[in-house]
DNA sequence: AAGTCGGGGTC
DNA sequence: GACCCAGACTT
């Protein structure tokens, strides 16, 4: 273990101004900034969250400027890096901190932690990156590396695991430069103490680190094993008149990709066939008043969409009409609208050639 | 305390 | 296929 707690952190702030990457938040103490990255970064890598950041700080140089935007501008700006809620939840509190707060952010982790989509992490990162303030991060580099440095084997998604380990971290922490320090152990964690496979004999800690020692680096962190992942069978309806428009739904209820848009779906228990699907009631419902000239499959063999806890089993019919409705658009504004991934995919493809 | 929420990278 | 990522929110 390190001999003090001086110690670790001069070590991590000193190998992390020899070894940081230039980015593009860390030129920078605008909280609007810090606050955007951190978004993105929720549950997102550095590489995938980059170019996101750099399209929203164009778009949207400051907070009010993102309050003034249509939800459906952010979210289509989101679209393809998930979890969609991030999204939603940044647009309100940039009108909340534009039109409530005179554009200014609070400055402190209490009044942080209040801000829609800002949790323990977020606030505790923006208060000290930007503030100063003496708040320990703790994102999943952070468990890494302490579980290891200090073999702590609690589970790191259990609630007496996120106490032990804040409280650890809070102990840690530089009190000079806690900004420093909090992303000197998280880039540390991303760059040198990584999941599999750490080049352990290099590390500075080595000498220090418990689970080196004892040889139970693989075994650290601890986490309680996930639930197994649900499959699910979409049926995506792909109405297609002879004027090139066709039908696009948002999905208003609770579940996956709330306010995006995607065809008419059809969900079913399993994969079905044009003859079983014909009979089905949402699929009637939908084609009631088409009077549809031809359905055929697109895809032979079902799309698999994985995600994180389910997979998406989907199969995308090609259904011909002569009529049209008021919700018909044309084919070419589909990329107006946000869409999953799993849509733009298909469309992209698909309506390459229209 | 357990479930839910995306998409992409890595091994 | 399993695990993970600069987590937060809902139930």
């Amino acid at each position: 273990m390190p001999k003090t707690n001086a110690f670790f952190a001069n070590n991590l702030i000193q190998w992390y101004l020899q070894n940081k990457r230039t980015l593009p938040w860390r030129a920078t103490k605008d909280p609007y900034r810090i606050w955007l990255s951190e978004i993105i970064l929720q549950q997102t890598r550095v590489a995938q969250g980059l170019p996101y950041y750099l399209k929203f700080i164009e778009a949207y140089p400051s907070v009010k400027h993102l309050a003034d935007a249509p939800e459906s501008d952010v979210l289509k700006l989101w679209q393809g890096l998930g979890y969609y809620s991030r999204a939603r939840n940044l647009h309100a509190t940039a009108k909340m901190v534009a039109n409530d707060m005179n554009g200014i952010f609070p400055n402190n982790y209490k009044e942080l932690i209040k801000l829609k989509g800002v949790g323990d992490y977020t606030a505790s990162a923006i208060a000290s990156i930007c503030y100063d303030h003496s708040e320990a991060v703790v994102d999943g580099n952070v468990f890494r590396v302490l579980s290891r440095v200090f073999s702590v084997s609690t589970p790191i998604n259990s609630t007496v695991g996120q106490k032990e380990f804040k409280k650890l971290a809070q102990q840690l922490i530089d009190q000079k430069q806690p900004g420093t320090y909090n992303q000197a152990i998280m880039e540390f964690g991303a760059r040198y103490c990584v999941p599999q496979n750490p080049n352990c004999d290099a590390c500075i800690f080595n000498p220090h680190c418990i689970a080196f020692q004892t040889k139970t680096v693989n075994q650290l962190p601890v986490k309680i094993k996930a639930k197994p992942i649900k499959k699910r069978y979409f049926n995506y309806l792909v109405v297609i008149s002879k004027n090139e428009k066709t039908i696009l739904q948002q999905r208003l209820g609770k579940g996956i990709w709330h306010k995006l848009y995607e065809f008419p779906l059809v969900e079913t228990s399993e994969k079905v066939n044009a003859k079983k699907l014909k009979t089905l009631p949402q699929f009637q419902e939908y084609t009631q008043n088409l009077k549809f000239e031809s359905i055929t499959l697109y895809n032979d063999e079902p799309i698999t969409h994985k995600l994180s806890h389910q997979h998406l089993i989907t199969q995308f019919w090609i259904i011909e009409t002569f009529k049209e409705q008021h919700d018909f658009i044309p084919i070419s504004k589909i990329t107006k609208y946000a869409v999953p991934v799993l849509i733009e995919n298909f469309v992209s493809e698909f309506f390459a050639n229209y």
